[in-house]
RNA sequence: GCCUCUGUAGCUCAGUAGGUAGAGCAGCGGACUGAAAAUCCGCGUGUCGUUGGUUCGAUUCCGACCGGAGGCA
């Protein structure tokens, strides 16, 4: 009896429901796998169930961090364990929910991440970027890891800074690191689900309709309050699609109608994103869901399943 | 009714002095090890409005027709 699920899939794929009807039928509790959820007060544009919803199944990793924090896999991987652990201990399911595969791939894994101190290197390396283009930091890199700078194109700038910082910080490199965890089993042995629409419109007309759901929900005053209790504009949570459009918006940098547009499309650009993430994970059972299936049709399949690896 | 402009990718538009065409956006595919709802890479998907004519060859030149915009009546 495997007592770990994952649910993965894309955003508008029907996760939130089909997660808390699989917790009630095996006495689940559901840890949240979304990285812009754990962040208080922003409920509406992160699409965070409701407690209506949750119908009193215990919920874990929502808002558990401040909007103007800076979270991060590290941060979340520290928190979820435990958690998962003690769901465990107690001989219940855990259901872990959500649509960031990295955060995913490493609670399961139970990846070590290279330390990231805050001794200000991340800064300087940036500082040398901006003042001399990234071609001097690649060059840094090229010096102590080769591979890394073969591997990385030159445009992505936020990991090539990022492998030369776990350099100096942790004097071993990023493709050392890589190794070394890769080598490590899997902390948990879940059984692995992803949603996934027969029809691509089908997910992309739901994503347009949940974002006009939202605005009627009042995302923009979610947003409007949000920035008056003074978090920044540009920290990390500010730049989940649907609070920064709306945040350009607000400020007369374009309007609501645009704005609505830019973040339907961004979601389907994301959605695209996260398949192409789940897609390279062969435990994955996709659920596909076909035109007119809701969410007792999903739940019948996942069932299958189960009982096939229970065998 | 007449005159002028216009019709090329899903959208906005280039272009071919006649040799079946290319940009941006959209779309599709991929990568991803402490920002990941972030970041980055790759890929043109086409009855060139329709139909005749000229031509070895027409999306390109000529005619007619159809659709759109404007002007004169």
């Amino acid at each position: 009896m495997n007592n770990i699920i994952c649910i993965a899939g894309p955003t508008a794929s029907g996760k939130t429901a089909l997660s808390i009807a699989l917790a009630k039928e095996l006495g689940g509790e559901i840890v949240s796998c979304d990285s812009m959820q754990v962040y208080k007060r922003m409920d509406i544009g992160t699409a965070k169930p409701t407690a209506e919803e949750m119908d009193n199944i215990p919920h874990h990793m929502l808002s558990v961090a401040e909007p103007w924090e800076d979270f991060s896999v590290g941060k979340y991987c520290d928190m979820a364990t435990p958690i998962v652990d003690d769901i465990l201990a107690r001989d219940k399911t855990a259901i872990i929910v959500g649509g960031t595969g990295l955060y995913m791939d490493a609670l399961i894994r139970g990846n070590a991440f290279a330390p990231c101190p805050s001794t200000g290197c991340r800064e300087r390396l940036e500082k040398l970027a901006n003042a001399e283009g990234i071609e001097a930091v690649i060059q840094q890199l090229r010096e102590v890891d080769p591979e890394s700078a073969q591997r990385l194109h030159p445009s992505d700038q936020k990991r090539i800074i990022r492998a030369m910082e776990v350099y100096l910080e942790t004097g071993k490199t990023i493709t050392q690191h890589n190794l070394e965890t890769q080598q490590i089993p899997p902390r948990y042995n879940p059984v692995w689900f992803a949603l996934e629409d027969a029809d691509r419109a089908t997910l992309y007309e739901r994503i347009d309709r949940r974002v006009e759901e939202m605005l009627r929900q009042g995302l923009l005053e979610e947003i409007k309050s949000l920035l008056k209790e003074g978090v920044p504009e540009k920290c990390t949570a500010m730049q989940a699609i649907g609070y920064k459009e709306f945040v350009d918006a607000l400020a007369g940098r374009s309007s609501i109608e645009t704005a609505t547009e830019l973040v339907q499309q961004a979601s389907r650009k994301y959605a695209k994103r996260q398949l192409t993430w789940f897609r390279r994970n062969p435990a994955i059972h996709w659920l596909r869901r076909e035109s007119g299936e809701g969410t007792s049709e999903i739940l019948s399949k996942a069932r299958q399943v189960l009982a096939e690896c229970d065998k």
